[in-house]
DNA sequence: TAGGTATTCGAACGTTCGTTCGAATCCTTG
DNA sequence: CAAGGATTCGAACGAACGTTCGAATACCTA
């Protein structure tokens, strides 16, 4: 029968289920990210844990379940880290800063568990979807508050602070898609040059700016 | 028997059968945009089309060559679009603006084909992959050759360029998971504030002024 | 070493999938 | 109206899937 690790056994055996239920899901993040959630099957991860297929049901209840788990494990990786990091500091574009290189590095090394978190996170149902949903709302919020601080309210409005949002969340989580450690360097690197582009064009803009910008031809054709 | 459309038959019935083709594509690239290609089935394809299961083989020969043609056709949508209004443009910020521009009108009126080509491209084999790749490929250096032109050669080197060009295809490759459409307003919009944002980053910095702006406080904590 | 719990497994179930195939139907053309 | 290709369909195939279950094994404790 299934074991309920969180009664009274003792620390010894609860460490071990722990360990091993993490070992499983990283394999879980692996075939899911390399074959994709519905193409990968419980049988595929069987081959590469080493274990049967029907064992692995002894560390989750169903296919959903651990992919849910591979997502929140992240998700919650990245917000609780920064949140940690964040409590002593005060500065908003420092606050931005950490947000970014947080997100960063966790990306970098989990880049599979968030791939997963990208790409099969939305294909879960009910009570699963709802927790990552508020999850990855709180995330968002935490982002909004910042960016609307560093601009003060003294311009734009809810709609350009999500916009804003939105395009820097874009440029970060797309990277499990061409990053290649070999080229791009490390999490700081990444965070300077991404940073970097969006800080000026967000501090610096209203929007008419970059109208003109890209409107006026720096070098006329004719 | 199938038949071939290509050979000798009047342009009456190649255009009802292209027609219904296209339909049926459509049609498949909204129901692996909502289920995700994988869980998507042929049968639930009929449902969609009101035509019978085996009915859909007589328009591609396999699902997977279903979602290459999707892929594929919004692909060059966007590129040859750009590639064919981009050549009486010489300046590169007009040029780099009508890349956008044309990314994100495209992307707005053919959604579900741009989350299915985000989403479900890499998990096309063999020959199929590697056209969308190349594909792809002809795109991002595109872009690049943009970037290049328009720092002049002046600083930075591929690698920069490389990391710049991912950025503003991630800002705009993410829309499909947030946008909507009475909220963030249409394909122009976005084009200002995106191109905004990424246009005064990029040619304002060389990246060791965002890792300052970054790092020094404005408001002391104390 | 004996007993019991934690862990793993082989085998099977029912379901759904992509694909095939021959027949049926539609539609144009002579 | 007759014929023949174009189009659509019902039915079925084998394969793969997620999940279950009782038995087998491993491991800890007494």
């Amino acid at each position: 029968m299934r074991a309920d690790p969180s009664n009274g056994q003792t620390g010894e055996t609860r460490q071990t289920y722990d360990q091993k239920l993490e070992f499983v899901l990283q394999r879980a993040a692996e075939v899911f990210a390399e074959r994709g959630f519905h193409r990968a099957s419980i049988r595929d991860l069987a081959r590469a844990t080493g274990m049967s297929l029907a064992g692995h049901y002894y560390y989750f209840q169903s296919k959903n379940e651990a992919l849910f788990r591979i997502c929140e494990h992240v998700l919650r990786l990245i917000l609780e880290s920064f949140e940690e990091r964040a409590k002593a500091i005060d500065d908003p574009l420092e606050r931005l800063r950490l947000l970014v290189l947080t997100h960063l590095e966790i990306s970098l090394s989990h880049m599979r568990e968030m791939k997963v978190l990208s790409h099969e996170a939305e294909s879960l149902r009910g009570e699963y979807l709802a927790r990552i949903r508020q999850t990855k709302k709180r995330y968002y919020d935490s982002l909004v508050s910042i960016l609307r601080e560093i601009r003060g309210d003294r311009r734009g409005n809810g709609r350009e602070l999500r916009l804003a949002a939105m395009t820097l969340f874009g440029s970060m989580n797309w990277i499990y898609t061409w990053y290649r450690p070999e080229v791009d360097g490390d999490a700081k690197r990444l965070t300077d040059v991404m940073l970097g582009i969006f800080l000026r064009g967000f501090l610096g803009g209203d929007g008419a700016t970059a109208r003109r910008a890209g409107r006026t031809p720096r070098h006329p054709s004719r």
